[in-house]
DNA sequence: TGGCGTTATGCGATTTTGGTATAACCCGAC
DNA sequence: GTCGGGTTATACCAAAATCGCATAACGCCA
Protein backbone atom coordinates (compact mmCIF):
# COMPACT_ATOMS: atom_id res chain seq x y z
CA UNK A 1 0.00 0.00 0.00
CA UNK A 2 1.31 3.39 -0.66
CA UNK A 3 0.16 5.30 2.05
CA UNK A 4 -3.55 5.06 2.09
CA UNK A 5 -5.81 7.09 3.94
CA UNK A 6 -7.87 4.90 6.13
CA UNK A 7 -10.41 7.99 6.55
CA UNK A 8 -10.49 8.11 3.28
CA UNK A 9 -13.73 6.17 1.60
CA UNK A 10 -15.46 5.36 -1.84
CA UNK A 11 -18.86 5.64 -2.21
CA UNK A 12 -21.41 5.41 -5.51
CA UNK A 13 -24.60 5.31 -6.37
CA UNK A 14 -27.13 5.12 -9.36
CA UNK A 15 -30.57 6.25 -9.96
CA UNK A 16 -32.78 6.87 -12.26
CA UNK A 17 -34.05 10.30 -13.56
CA UNK A 18 -36.91 12.29 -15.18
CA UNK A 19 -36.11 16.12 -16.65
CA UNK A 20 -33.30 15.84 -14.18
CA UNK A 21 -35.06 15.05 -11.16
CA UNK A 22 -34.75 11.67 -9.04
CA UNK A 23 -37.66 9.17 -9.67
CA UNK A 24 -35.55 5.79 -8.29
CA UNK A 25 -32.67 5.53 -6.00
CA UNK A 26 -32.12 3.47 -2.86
CA UNK A 27 -34.11 5.37 -0.81
CA UNK A 28 -37.11 5.75 -3.14
CA UNK A 29 -36.78 1.37 -4.01
CA UNK A 30 -36.84 0.66 -0.17
CA UNK A 31 -39.72 2.78 0.25
CA UNK A 32 -41.93 1.05 -2.32
CA UNK A 33 -41.14 -2.22 -1.01
CA UNK A 34 -41.75 -1.40 2.76
CA UNK A 35 -44.72 0.20 1.70
CA UNK A 36 -45.65 -3.26 -0.38
CA UNK A 37 -45.00 -5.01 3.08
CA UNK A 38 -46.50 -3.43 5.79
CA UNK A 39 -49.54 -1.81 3.57
CA UNK A 40 -48.96 1.45 4.87
CA UNK A 41 -46.90 4.71 4.01
CA UNK A 42 -46.53 5.51 7.49
CA UNK A 43 -45.39 2.44 8.75
CA UNK A 44 -42.93 1.65 6.35
CA UNK A 45 -41.45 5.70 7.19
CA UNK A 46 -41.20 4.32 10.52
CA UNK A 47 -38.84 1.72 9.56
CA UNK A 48 -36.95 3.54 7.77
CA UNK A 49 -36.47 6.13 10.24
CA UNK A 50 -37.86 8.68 8.02
CA UNK A 51 -41.07 11.34 9.15
CA UNK A 52 -43.86 10.74 6.80
CA UNK A 53 -43.53 13.85 5.79
CA UNK A 54 -40.77 13.38 3.64
CA UNK A 55 -41.97 9.51 2.64
CA UNK A 56 -45.37 11.19 1.49
CA UNK A 57 -43.15 13.97 -0.43
CA UNK A 58 -40.91 10.70 -1.99
CA UNK A 59 -44.09 8.84 -3.26
CA UNK A 60 -45.82 12.12 -4.71
CA UNK A 61 -42.74 13.15 -6.55
CA UNK A 62 -41.82 9.60 -8.03
CA UNK A 63 -45.80 10.05 -9.46
CA UNK A 64 -45.76 12.97 -10.79
CA UNK A 65 -42.14 12.90 -12.68
CA UNK A 66 -43.85 9.14 -13.97
CA UNK A 67 -47.03 10.06 -14.71
CA UNK A 68 -48.63 7.53 -12.90
CA UNK A 69 -49.81 6.25 -9.94
CA UNK A 70 -47.32 3.83 -7.65
CA UNK A 71 -49.17 3.86 -4.46
CA UNK A 72 -52.90 3.24 -4.03
CA UNK A 73 -53.40 5.42 -0.87
CA UNK A 74 -56.94 4.50 0.84
CA UNK A 75 -58.12 6.72 3.75
CA UNK A 76 -60.61 6.04 6.43
CA UNK A 77 -61.69 2.25 7.30
CA UNK A 78 -60.55 -0.27 9.28
CA UNK A 79 -56.94 0.37 10.72
CA UNK A 80 -57.57 4.49 9.65
CA UNK A 81 -56.61 3.43 5.95
CA UNK A 82 -53.99 1.72 4.21
CA UNK A 83 -51.75 1.49 1.09
CA UNK A 84 -50.71 -0.81 -1.35
CA UNK A 85 -48.36 -1.03 -4.88
CA UNK A 86 -50.20 -0.73 -7.66
CA UNK A 87 -50.11 -2.92 -10.42
CA UNK A 88 -48.00 -0.65 -12.83
CA UNK A 89 -44.96 0.01 -10.22
CA UNK A 90 -43.88 -3.63 -9.93
CA UNK A 91 -41.73 -3.72 -13.35
CA UNK A 92 -40.02 -0.50 -13.25
CA UNK A 93 -39.50 -1.53 -9.30
CA UNK A 94 -37.98 -4.99 -10.40
CA UNK A 95 -36.25 -3.38 -13.17
CA UNK A 96 -34.47 -1.31 -11.14
CA UNK A 97 -34.06 -3.69 -8.81
CA UNK A 98 -31.83 -5.41 -10.89
CA UNK A 99 -30.09 -2.69 -12.00
CA UNK A 100 -29.06 -1.67 -8.89
CA UNK A 101 -27.67 -5.30 -7.93
CA UNK A 102 -25.85 -5.62 -11.21
CA UNK A 103 -24.13 -1.81 -10.28
CA UNK A 104 -23.58 -2.67 -6.35
CA UNK A 105 -22.03 -6.29 -7.46
CA UNK A 106 -19.91 -4.73 -10.38
CA UNK A 107 -19.01 -2.29 -8.14
CA UNK A 108 -18.01 -4.46 -4.61
CA UNK A 109 -15.59 -6.64 -7.74
CA UNK A 110 -14.06 -3.87 -8.85
CA UNK A 111 -13.40 -1.21 -6.44
CA UNK A 112 -13.67 -2.33 -2.97
CA UNK A 113 -9.97 -3.51 -2.83
CA UNK A 114 -8.40 -0.24 -3.97
CA UNK A 115 -6.40 0.63 -1.64
CA UNK A 116 -7.93 3.94 -1.04
CA UNK B 1 -37.87 -3.50 -26.08
CA UNK B 2 -40.64 -3.55 -23.14
CA UNK B 3 -42.26 0.07 -23.62
CA UNK B 4 -39.51 1.77 -22.16
CA UNK B 5 -39.87 5.19 -20.90
CA UNK B 6 -37.49 7.32 -23.14
CA UNK B 7 -37.19 10.23 -20.45
CA UNK B 8 -36.16 7.78 -17.92
CA UNK B 9 -32.75 8.47 -17.78
CA UNK B 10 -29.94 6.26 -15.62
CA UNK B 11 -27.64 8.07 -13.56
CA UNK B 12 -24.13 7.29 -11.27
CA UNK B 13 -21.44 8.83 -9.60
CA UNK B 14 -18.60 7.75 -7.95
CA UNK B 15 -16.94 9.92 -4.84
CA UNK B 16 -14.56 10.06 -1.80
CA UNK B 17 -15.56 10.91 1.76
CA UNK B 18 -13.95 11.37 4.89
CA UNK B 19 -16.24 11.30 7.83
CA UNK B 20 -19.37 10.79 5.87
CA UNK B 21 -17.91 14.32 3.63
CA UNK B 22 -16.83 14.46 0.17
CA UNK B 23 -13.52 15.23 -0.58
CA UNK B 24 -13.50 13.89 -4.51
CA UNK B 25 -15.85 13.62 -6.99
CA UNK B 26 -16.16 15.15 -10.60
CA UNK B 27 -16.90 18.30 -10.12
CA UNK B 28 -14.05 18.96 -7.38
CA UNK B 29 -11.73 16.57 -9.46
CA UNK B 30 -12.27 19.23 -12.80
CA UNK B 31 -12.30 22.42 -10.31
CA UNK B 32 -8.77 21.01 -9.27
CA UNK B 33 -7.55 20.61 -12.60
CA UNK B 34 -8.96 23.61 -13.92
CA UNK B 35 -7.47 25.64 -11.09
CA UNK B 36 -3.91 23.91 -12.36
CA UNK B 37 -4.58 24.25 -16.12
CA UNK B 38 -4.92 28.47 -15.40
CA UNK B 39 -3.33 29.01 -12.08
CA UNK B 40 -6.74 30.63 -10.56
CA UNK B 41 -9.39 29.72 -8.00
CA UNK B 42 -11.11 32.74 -10.14
CA UNK B 43 -10.56 31.39 -13.50
CA UNK B 44 -11.32 27.57 -12.45
CA UNK B 45 -14.42 28.98 -11.21
CA UNK B 46 -15.56 31.12 -14.28
CA UNK B 47 -14.73 28.02 -16.44
CA UNK B 48 -16.71 25.46 -14.42
CA UNK B 49 -19.31 28.34 -14.65
CA UNK B 50 -19.69 28.26 -10.63
CA UNK B 51 -19.54 31.45 -8.42
CA UNK B 52 -16.30 31.89 -6.89
CA UNK B 53 -17.30 31.92 -3.09
CA UNK B 54 -18.65 27.83 -4.30
CA UNK B 55 -15.11 27.25 -5.63
CA UNK B 56 -13.18 28.51 -2.52
CA UNK B 57 -15.66 26.29 -0.49
CA UNK B 58 -15.38 23.46 -1.93
CA UNK B 59 -11.44 23.55 -2.34
CA UNK B 60 -11.44 24.87 2.00
CA UNK B 61 -13.80 22.01 2.76
CA UNK B 62 -11.46 19.43 0.69
CA UNK B 63 -8.67 20.42 2.48
CA UNK B 64 -9.75 20.70 5.85
CA UNK B 65 -11.40 17.31 5.81
CA UNK B 66 -7.69 15.98 4.04
CA UNK B 67 -5.99 17.85 6.70
CA UNK B 68 -3.32 19.18 4.36
CA UNK B 69 -3.27 21.22 1.11
CA UNK B 70 -4.23 20.66 -2.22
CA UNK B 71 -3.88 24.47 -3.75
CA UNK B 72 -0.85 27.38 -2.92
CA UNK B 73 -3.04 30.34 -2.72
CA UNK B 74 -1.10 33.82 -3.07
CA UNK B 75 -2.97 36.77 -3.19
CA UNK B 76 -1.34 40.03 -4.31
CA UNK B 77 1.34 40.43 -6.73
CA UNK B 78 1.25 40.65 -10.82
CA UNK B 79 -1.70 39.81 -11.61
CA UNK B 80 -3.28 40.39 -8.38
CA UNK B 81 -2.66 36.96 -7.18
CA UNK B 82 -2.22 32.89 -8.12
CA UNK B 83 -3.09 29.43 -7.32
CA UNK B 84 -1.70 26.41 -8.11
CA UNK B 85 -1.99 22.66 -7.06
CA UNK B 86 0.62 21.56 -4.32
CA UNK B 87 2.62 18.61 -4.68
CA UNK B 88 0.55 16.63 -2.44
CA UNK B 89 -2.33 17.12 -4.17
CA UNK B 90 -1.26 15.07 -7.84
CA UNK B 91 -1.20 11.30 -6.18
CA UNK B 92 -4.84 11.55 -4.60
CA UNK B 93 -6.07 13.60 -7.62
CA UNK B 94 -4.52 10.93 -10.38
CA UNK B 95 -5.66 7.57 -8.02
CA UNK B 96 -9.14 9.07 -8.09
CA UNK B 97 -8.89 9.99 -11.66
CA UNK B 98 -8.06 6.35 -12.49
CA UNK B 99 -11.26 5.52 -10.14
CA UNK B 100 -13.49 7.50 -12.34
CA UNK B 101 -12.35 6.77 -15.47
CA UNK B 102 -12.43 2.54 -14.48
CA UNK B 103 -16.01 3.29 -12.86
CA UNK B 104 -17.05 5.71 -16.26
CA UNK B 105 -15.85 2.67 -18.15
CA UNK B 106 -17.87 -0.11 -16.67
CA UNK B 107 -21.28 2.12 -16.47
CA UNK B 108 -21.28 2.33 -19.91
CA UNK B 109 -20.54 -0.90 -20.69
CA UNK B 110 -22.58 -2.52 -18.59
CA UNK B 111 -25.87 0.14 -17.91
CA UNK B 112 -25.63 2.18 -20.73
CA UNK B 113 -28.20 -0.12 -23.15
CA UNK B 114 -30.94 -1.49 -20.91
CA UNK B 115 -33.85 -0.15 -22.30
CA UNK B 116 -34.55 2.16 -19.78
C1' DT C 1 2.08 55.74 -4.28
C1' DG C 2 -1.98 54.37 -6.63
C1' DG C 3 -4.21 50.85 -9.53
C1' DC C 4 -5.28 46.28 -10.61
C1' DG C 5 -7.03 41.60 -10.16
C1' DT C 6 -7.00 37.82 -7.11
C1' DT C 7 -7.74 35.71 -2.62
C1' DA C 8 -10.57 35.81 1.47
C1' DT C 9 -14.61 36.53 4.33
C1' DG C 10 -18.63 38.64 6.36
C1' DC C 11 -23.54 39.06 6.09
C1' DG C 12 -28.21 39.45 4.59
C1' DA C 13 -31.41 37.32 1.27
C1' DT C 14 -33.17 33.50 -0.85
C1' DT C 15 -34.25 28.84 -1.29
C1' DT C 16 -34.62 24.22 0.61
C1' DT C 17 -35.65 21.25 4.08
C1' DG C 18 -37.65 19.72 8.46
C1' DG C 19 -41.24 19.23 11.93
C1' DT C 20 -45.45 20.13 14.02
C1' DA C 21 -50.37 20.84 13.88
C1' DT C 22 -54.60 19.81 11.93
C1' DA C 23 -58.21 18.41 8.74
C1' DA C 24 -60.42 14.68 5.93
C1' DC C 25 -61.64 10.18 5.72
C1' DC C 26 -64.17 5.64 6.66
C1' DC C 27 -64.77 1.16 8.88
C1' DG C 28 -66.13 -1.08 13.13
C1' DA C 29 -67.58 -0.92 17.87
C1' DC C 30 -71.03 0.53 20.78
C1' DG D 1 -76.64 6.86 14.56
C1' DT D 2 -72.53 8.35 16.78
C1' DC D 3 -67.93 8.01 18.34
C1' DG D 4 -63.12 6.37 18.33
C1' DG D 5 -59.04 5.20 16.07
C1' DG D 6 -55.29 5.29 12.88
C1' DT D 7 -53.96 6.62 8.27
C1' DT D 8 -53.67 9.84 4.47
C1' DA D 9 -53.14 14.62 3.21
C1' DT D 10 -51.85 19.38 3.66
C1' DA D 11 -51.03 23.84 5.67
C1' DC D 12 -47.87 26.48 8.14
C1' DC D 13 -43.97 27.92 10.76
C1' DA D 14 -39.04 26.99 12.06
C1' DA D 15 -34.55 25.87 10.93
C1' DA D 16 -30.88 25.13 8.06
C1' DA D 17 -28.37 25.16 4.00
C1' DT D 18 -27.23 27.77 -0.04
C1' DC D 19 -26.62 31.93 -2.88
C1' DG D 20 -25.04 36.33 -3.99
C1' DC D 21 -23.28 40.65 -3.16
C1' DA D 22 -20.14 43.74 -0.85
C1' DT D 23 -15.82 44.59 0.91
C1' DA D 24 -11.23 44.02 2.91
C1' DA D 25 -6.37 42.32 2.43
C1' DC D 26 -2.64 41.75 -0.42
C1' DG D 27 1.66 42.63 -3.34
C1' DC D 28 3.71 43.57 -7.87
C1' DC D 29 4.10 47.03 -11.42
C1' DA D 30 3.66 51.35 -13.75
Amino acid sequence: MSDPDSRLQVRSKIWLEVDGEPVFGQGREKLLRLIQATGSINAAAKDMGIPYRKAWTYVDSMEKRLGFPLVNRLKGGTGGGTSSLTPQAETPLQKFDLLRQGFDDIVNDKFSDLGF
